[in-house]
DNA sequence: CGGGATCCGCACGGATACTG
DNA sequence: CAGTATCCGTGCGGATCCCG
């Protein structure tokens, strides 16, 4: 970076307008379970145990593998699961959810059963919003 | 590469590998509540009931009234939320959740008392994790 | 006051190639 | 098999100006 200018006034305007609510728990975990792999990979891992890495590369279908590797590294390091390397050859690593990945899969679950009951009441207003135009 | 490029390749390849997973309610859902400005707006709102936009500007600060404003007007789309003009002058804008509104975020409080009560437990969890590097 | 319209940077994520 | 490294397009979101 040759001229230090964007990414500092935002840093520093940062601190100084979002301090409370940086400070807010939510606010940090909204971060982890907003990126859209992340409850994907709760939901196959708590629903059916631990699984291996081309395992959840097929299950979630679509996802890059440097998506998946980066989430799974992330979710690693907040303890929500453990990454086991077992040196058969070739290598086999398997992926479990904690305690702590269990809970947060079990919140998680709520909303999914949200979605799953209020969905098409909502693609219904949708469809009314789009047509009053 | 001039003509055809990756757009259309991404189109396509989406149809046939992620099928299954775009049916799922759930899915359609997190692209909602991923936006990290919904959960703080439903938040505002659910806690301290209806109001302006200049007071969800203020309590959300940082956000730009671009995200604000855009955000507003998807959860007016879907119907969690309802839009009231007061012809005033100036004009008064007032917005306040819909019973739909409200049962999601219901469910979204259950995911903040779960950071409230774990989050301090991830933080430690990540400081372990650099530390053995 | 409560936005709409426009411009634009950059960071996020996909594609590809290579490795132990 | 389970990644790492690299390049690169683009779309999200911030900044700015203007309007009813």
């Amino acid at each position: 970076m040759p001229t230090t200018t964007a990414a500092q006034k935002r840093a520093h305007a940062k601190v100084e307008y979002d301090s409370f609510l940086s400070q807010c728990p939510s606010r940090q975990l909204l971060d982890r379970i907003s990126d859209k792999w992340v409850a994907l990979i709760l939901a196959a891992l708590g629903s059916e145990g631990p699984q291996r890495y081309s395992e959840l590369s097929r299950r979630l279908a679509g996802v890059s593998q440097k998506m998946l590797t980066q989430t799974l590294r992330s979710l690693e390091r907040d303890g929500l699961l453990t990454r086991t390397v077992t040196p058969t050859v070739p290598v086999t690593v398997t992926y479990e959810l904690t305690d702590l990945g269990l809970s947060l899969q079990r919140v998680m679950w709520a909303v999914k059963l949200w979605a799953e009951a209020h969905m098409d009441e909502v693609l219904v207003n949708r469809k009314q919003y789009d047509n009053r135009l």
